[in-house]
DNA sequence: GGATTTTGCTAAAACGCTTGATCAACATTG
DNA sequence: CAATGTTGATCAAGCGTTTTAGCAAAATCC
C-alpha cells in the first residue's frame, strides 16, 4: 500500500512550476535566478545589498522585479546555517508570564533584541527543573546567540549547567559565589527612594512594614530605609519597623499595630500590603494622606495607580531588567557594577503623600 | 571496513570532558561519526531514534558514547534546512506584554505551543504597523509552522497581507467579512454568568454598569446580562444600565447614579470599576454584600481576589485563548463554531455576593 | 551449496544560501 | 601593443542535517 514515492527527479529540477504547492512558498533564490535570467550569486548579492558587489544597474532592476514577481522571501535558516549563528536570543522564565508585572522582562527584553535585530525564543519552565533542560537544550540548537535566565521574583538562583554552553546573563535573579553576569534591581536604592519620598515632605516617625519573607527585597529595602532615615538626619527607631506577610491581609492587619506607633507616615514592602492598608484606614476613618502619609513599592499600575488616593510607590524596573539583560548579553554596554549590575528602581509620587507632614 | 582517517591531530580533543563547550566550536554530526568511527548517517539515524533503522547494538553504544563524550547538540538550523519547516510558531501581540493580564495569552500558548514540540517566536509591535510588518516577515522567514495574531483587547482587526503567506489564527480579536479563523472569549456568556451568580442568589434589582467604549465586550456583556435576566424571568429594565468610563473613576463616581435606584446587586463591566465603586461605598458606609451584592469582570487577580470583600467576578480567558490559538494552528481541534471560536469566561464567586438577598 | 533474505552500515544527493575565487569582456595605461 | 586595471557576473565549495538507494557480509532457506 505505502508504496515508495518514484524517484524521477531528473526533469522536476528543470521544469517548475510557478505557483505556489505548500503551506508558504517554495519559492527560492534560485526561482528568483531562473527568471531574471541570472546566477543565485547575483540574487544573493543583491538581496542582501551588498556594498561591494558590482552588479549593473539593468541586472538589479530585474531581479528586484523577480523577487516582486515571486513574492520571494529569503530562508533564514539557510541563511543561519551558512553564518553558523542565528539572530535568536533565548529568555528561559521561571514564571514570568504568570505573574502581572514581571511580563515586562519578557517585553524589555524583546524591545532591546529587536532593536539589534535579534529575535526572542521565550520559554516558560513554571519552575520545572526537565522543563527548564528542555528549554535550554532546544535554545542551544537554535544556537542562540546567548540566553536570557530569568526569575519571576529577585532571588538568588542556581546555573543550570547547560547554560555554560553559550553566553547568559542572568535577569532579575544571581548566583551567589560566581561571577556570573546578572542584572538586578537595586533594591538599597529603591528603599531609599520609597523613604526619602517621605523624609522630603518632612516626616520623621516612619513606620517600615517590611516583608516577612527573606528575600533581597526585604534585606535591600530596609538598608534602604535606613540609609534613608539617616541621611536626613533621622534616628533609626526599631520599633517602627515590623514584618507582615507580604499581601492585602498583611496590609489590612498591620494597621493595628501600626496606629500605637504614633508615626505620621508608612512605607510599605508592597502596594498590595499598602492597597490592604488603605481599607483598614478607611474603616477607621482615617485619611490617606492628610493623616498618614503611605508609600508602597513595585508600582503595580492597576493598584497603585487607582486606588484612592493614588499610591505614590517605586517601581520594580522589569522593562528595563529585560532591556539591559539583552544589552549585557550582547556586549553592548558593560556597565557600571559589572557583572553584578543594578538597575535603579524609579520613585513615582501620586497622592498619598502630602505636601505637609500631618500635625 | 571502516575506511581509516586516522588522522587525529589534537589530543586535547580527545580528553574533552563532557560538559561546558566552548561557544565557539561547535560539535557537529561528523565529529561524532568520526570519533565513534562510523559514518555520519549511522550517527543521525541513531539521535532521531529512527525506529525502522537496523543499527548493531555495539555500534549503537560506541556512537553513544561518542555524542557524550563531545557534548554534541544537534543543529536545528540544519535540520529545519533538510525538513523545509521549523517547529516555530510566531506570536505577533499588539500589546500583549504591555497590559498585565494579557501576557497570559503568550503564556498559554507558549505551554501548548510547547506541548506539541513548538517553541514560540515572539514579537511585540506596539501597535506599530511598520514594526508589525518587519515582524511578520521576520517569522515567514524563519519558515514558522504559522502565526497567532494577537490583540490586547478583544476587537475586530484588520489582517496584515503578509499573514496570508502562511497559517494563521486571529487570537482575542476577529476579521468582520473574512472567514479567518479567531479565537475569542464568549462576552455574552460571560455577561450572563456574572449576572447569574446574582440572579441565583435571588437578586431582582440588579444594575449594570457598562463601558462607554464601545468594543464587542460591550454590546456582548450586555447581551448576556439581558440573557439572563430572561431565563431568571425578570424584566429588562434599560434603567437599570448605564455607561461609565471603565476604571476606578468611573466605577467611583457611578455610585451616586446607583444608588437612586434602589437596587440589591451591580454588576460591573469590569474590575477596576468594581474596585472604585467599593471605595465609595465604604466611603458611605455601605456594605459589601449585605447592602449590596457587586460583581466584576475580568478577574484581574490582583484586584478581585484582594479587595474586601474579595470581589466574585468572571475571568478573560486569555491563557486558554493563547493555548487554543496554538490547538487551531495545528490543526488539532476545530471546536464548534470553527472559524470563530468561542472560549467560556468562567465565573469566579468571592465573598461579594451574599447567600441571601438584601433586605 | 547456491539462492535468497536479512542485517548493518555507508555514499551521496539534497535543503537554500553565502562567499572567495574566477573569468570574460572591455577600458586604461605606459 | 602588451600589460594592467575595472566591471559585471558566474562557479563551486561548503554550512550540518536527513534520507534513499545500495552494498557487503551474515543468516536462512530448500
Amino acid at each position: 500500500m505505502t508504496s515508495g514515492k518514484s524517484s524521477r527527479d531528473t526533469e522536476a529540477d528543470s521544469v517548475q512550476p510557478l505557483t505556489a504547492r505548500k503551506p508558504g512558498h517554495p519559492v527560492t533564490l534560485r526561482d528568483v535566478a531562473e527568471l531574471a535570467g541570472v546566477s543565485s550569486a547575483t540574487v544573493s548579492l543583491i538581496v542582501n545589498k551588498k556594498k561591494d558587489a558590482r552588479i549593473g544597474v539593468e541586472t538589479r532592476r530585474r531581479v528586484r522585479e523577480a523577487i516582486n514577481q515571486l513574492g520571494y522571501r529569503p530562508n533564514a535558516m539557510a541563511k543561519n546555517l551558512v553564518s553558523g549563528t542565528s539572530r535568536f536570543i533565548g529568555l528561559v522564565a521561571d514564571g514570568v508570564a504568570t505573574t502581572p508585572f514581571a511580563g515586562q522582562i519578557i517585553h524589555g527584553a524583546q524591545d532591546e533584541a529587536w532593536k539589534h535585530g535579534f529575535v526572542l525564543l521565550v520559554a516558560n519552565t513554571e519552575g520545572d527543573d526537565a522543563v527548564e533542560e528542555d528549554a535550554i537544550s532546544m535554545m542551544l540548537e537554535h544556537k542562540v546567540r546567548g540566553i536570557l535566565y530569568s526569575t519571576w521574583f529577585h532571588r538568588a538562583a542556581e546555573i543550570p549547567a547547560a547554560l555554560n554552553e553559550t553566553d547568559f546573563v542572568l535577569v532579575n535573579c544571581f548566583a551567589p559565589g560566581t561571577d556570573a553576569p546578572a542584572v538586578v534591581p537595586n533594591e538599597v536604592q529603591g528603599g531609599r527612594s520609597a523613604t526619602e519620598i517621605l523624609t522630603r515632605k518632612g516626616h520623621r516617625r516612619i513606620a517600615f512594614i517590611n516583608a516577612t519573607t527573606p528575600a533581597p527585597a526585604r534585606d535591600g529595602r530596609l538598608q534602604g530605609y535606613q540609609q534613608a532615615l539617616a541621611s536626613a538626619g533621622i534616628p533609626f527607631d526599631p520599633h517602627l519597623v515590623f514584618d507582615a506577610y507580604p499581601d492585602q491581609e498583611g496590609g489590612y492587619a498591620a494597621a493595628d499595630k501600626l496606629l500605637d506607633l504614633n508615626v505620621t507616615a508608612v512605607f510599605c514592602y508592597n502596594d498590595r500590603m499598602a492597597m490592604g492598608l488603605y481599607d483598614a484606614l478607611v474603616r477607621r476613618g482615617i485619611s490617606v494622606p492628610d493623616d498618614l502619609a503611605v508609600v508602597g513599592f513595585d508600582n503595580q499600575e492597576v493598584i497603585a495607580a487607582h486606588l484612592r488616593p493614588p499610591l505614590s510607590s517605586v517601581g520594580l524596573p522589569h522593562y528595563e531588567l529585560g532591556a539591559a539583560g539583552v544589552r549585557l548579553l550582547l556586549g553592548i554596554e558593560k556597565p557600571e557594577g559589572y557583572p553584578m549590575v543594578k538597575i535603579e528602581c524609579p520613585a513615582v509620587e501620586r497622592d498619598s503623600v502630602a505636601s505637609t507632614v500631618p500635625a
